[in-house]
DNA sequence: GCCAACGTTGGC
DNA sequence: GCCAACGTTGGC
């Protein structure tokens, strides 16, 4: 089972509204980076677990936990040329960008703050906590995924 | 709102 | 294939 990071605004999409989704369920769509989709598409399985993180707000931090509950699908957004995630380069015949489906798992009962984690030792190689890092899907390891759970 | 970082695009 | 220009992300 493998760890993840997952980042939205939670002003596009919130823990909250996840948590009002039916069956407390979403696809993740709108990912159209392709290191990030690689993977979504190639490396997330069933009952792997992800952290939820919300950027681009007051207060940037881990908010809570998801688990995957369907692997990668393409993602119907891409087709829609009315949709803001349209992509003409992508088609059902041979799609370009994918989702998985994630389950709300908890809530925190307070935010993991981003300065938080810049300042626990054990997570200073994660990606996240360096300056300039704009990837949406992140691996996190064990380790740094036990040390966080810690800090809740 | 500013701007550093970095991914993508497109001219050559 | 190089790389300047441009657009986006996202912390602050």
């Amino acid at each position: 089972m493998a760890y993840w990071l997952l980042k939205s605004e939670p002003l596009t999409f919130s823990i909250e509204a996840l948590k009002q989704s039916p069956n407390q369920t979403t696809a993740w769509e709108g990912v159209r980076n392709y290191q990030a989709r690689n993977f979504l598409r190639d490396d997330f399985k069933v009952n792997d677990q992800a952290f939820f993180y919300h950027s681009n707000t007051e207060v940037p931090g881990i908010v809570g936990i998801v688990d995957v509950v369907k692997a990668a699908y393409p993602d119907r957004f891409a087709f829609d040329p009315k949709s803001e995630y349209f992509d003409e380069k992508s088609s059902a015949d041979n799609p370009r960008w994918f989702v998985v489906d994630v389950k709300l798992k908890q809530i925190f009962p307070r935010v993991i703050s981003l300065s938080e984690l810049k300042e626990n030792p054990k997570l200073v190689n994660m990606p996240l906590v360096r300056r300039g890092n704009r990837l949406s899907v992140l691996p996190v390891t064990q380790e740094e995924w036990h040390a966080i759970i810690k800090m809740v």
